[in-house]
DNA sequence: TTGAAAGCGTTACCAC
DNA sequence: GTGGTAACGCTTTCAA
């Protein structure tokens, strides 16, 4: 394995320098660096991660906390991630989170400068006492779908996206409009449904109707297990004229539930979900819009730029939400 | 940030003492054994994987190298790796390949045994070149959806899998069946689609049936487009009456291109697909399931046995394919 | 069973 | 501009 002594021997110079080459060092002689970098190529030299990180105190990495594989949603974010980490070098290490004693775990140990040049929390709040620990350590931390004291963050605003949703549906006609969503004490702390609820509230409360208890129901991020509570809620007596789901993957259960009931949608059924998947166009499915894609890049632009000491300011980035109408909502029938 | 040093100076014993403590090292004792940990404990320790890499001459991390972007049955195999890696502590690193250039860049990057512990290649079948100087370096690799030489490799039979789709189409008594994939010469070397074009040849040939070159059509691997290519073959004089599609990605393009042009489906049109990703049970789509899943996790395994250098055997391990019959497939009309 | 010290491959500081 | 050398935090001999 050829180091940076063996380069620096082949070249005639001292190490200092080919460290300096490597680095792009302005203060190297034009003939000295073509020397070095010769000889970095006869020898097929490639520098060792390890040992720079080690030097410098901190690694070219940077660790993405996302629960990959409970929320589809959260691969989306990745992909926009890798696309914002673009060129910069960093390697993305990926820390998968599925429950609240797998998060801290995780979090405790990347509360060190050279666990990692940053860190990127999706869709999971951290608890006030990680964050706060985290950034006592140093360690630049942006929250994508989070909300946290202190450091960047990059949110949508969901009560406004529950309003939205629920709004479309008033729009049409509708007044018997169900809720589904993710149970608001889930142990990892989601806090997007939550919200979501609360605006589909507030817009009844605003158009004067009341809520029936019987129309909110929770279950957990799954399209079949939301096709059962789907199947339970159009089997009533009064069964709703439209669901708001506070996913598309629980949407989607919905409308599977729908066609089992021999319902069709959306004459007989409006559906509408969130987040716009990659599924959802395929199913026609009318949706709040979020830029999945669009806010891990964000969040990784946001992270590079505090990892380069440059805007740390722990701003709030609120990303645009869109009703996205496709064939899934129409006015209640007669 | 506490370091190894600052253990050993609260509990009054060496470095090295405490070194044999994190490694689990018999030949401690239990009184001095307990101090150290007492030590860690009141000090909140964390050892740096940077530091401990570098003196062991490798990293606790595998590295995924993945077209993470292009292939939406790469992120479930990718699942199946962190599912595999379990509790073994690595860290996974992703490295995203979109274009020939990114993979040579990373597997010439990678080609350090202090890069990395492991290597899974995900889909991307490397040029031999690449993966000899892998093996060369002492880098443990394993492939998965990919073949190559002397190396531990997950596969399916594609062929076979061409073959057991077309049959399906024969067994139903289609006659003109259409085959939709993406081009056997992309850049990257994919080679599945390839393969399963020739089991569908095979089949077709050993009922007797000549190919029509208008049958064959190839297009990259996205909803969209294939629909457009689907739209083209099904204005055709002739069309199909059946289309066996290289994925899912592609078979559900086709699916709304029937949709588009109002021919029901199985009625008028069956399709079967290939993969059986998320989408494919919503659309009730007849595929060929490969176990993406169960690919990357055993890919997984075999890399770790490979590390803790037990089975370095390069095995080729073909896991089996199954025909799963949903209802975008019948008999053709009349 | 334990302590001391020599690496591991860089970077960065200090002389020259 | 450049070379030498002390860190960086850990593992691993080698003695004791």
């Amino acid at each position: 394995m050829v180091t940076i002594d063996d380069v620096a021997a082949h070249a005639g110079v001292g190490v200092g320098t080919v460290s300096r080459v490597l680095n792009k060092s302005p203060q190297v002689s034009d003939a000295t660096r073509a020397r070095v970098e010769a000889a970095m190529a006869a020898l097929d030299y490639r520098p060792s991660p390890l040992a720079r990180g080690l030097s410098r105190g901190r690694p070219h990495s940077i660790g993405a906390v996302v629960p990959f594989f409970t929320h589809a949603s959260a691969v989306e974010r990745l992909r926009g991630v890798v696309a914002g980490l673009g060129s910069a070098g960093y390697d993305l290490v990926l820390f998968d989170v599925e429950s609240p004693e797998h998060r801290a775990e995780h979090l405790a140990a990347l509360a060190r400068r050279d666990r990692a040049a940053g860190l990127l929390v999706i869709s999971l709040p951290p608890p006030p006492a990680e964050l706060e620990r985290l950034v006592a350590a140093g360690m630049p931390v942006v929250l994508v779908d989070a909300r946290g004291e202190g450091v960047p963050t990059v949110v949508t605003d969901d009560v406004e996206g529950g309003r939205i949703a629920t709004q479309h549906l008033l729009d049409l006609g509708h007044e018997r409009i169900a809720f589904i969503g993710e149970p608001p004490d889930n142990p990892l702390g989601f806090t997007a449904t939550a919200q979501r609820e609360r605006g589909w509230r507030e817009a009844l409360a605003h158009a004067g109707i009341d809520v029936d208890a019987e129309l909110v129901r929770y279950c957990e991020h799954d399209r079949l297990v939301a096709r059962t509570l789907g199947a339970e809620m159009l089997a009533a007596q009064r069964r709703p004229t439209a669901v708001f789901a506070s996913s598309d993957v629980q949407a989607t259960g919905v409308l599977l539930a729908a066609a089992d009931a021999g319902l069709p949608v959306p004459d007989d059924l409006s559906v509408i979900g969130f987040d716009d998947i990659e599924i959802s166009e395929y199913a026609g499915l009318t949706t709040v819009r979020q830029p999945l894609f669009e806010s891990g890049r964000l969040g990784a632009e946001l992270l590079l730029a505090g990892i380069d000491g440059g805007d740390t300011a722990p701003a709030t980035h609120e990303l645009p939400l869109e009703l996205i109408v496709r064939s899934t909502t129409a006015a209640p029938r007669g």
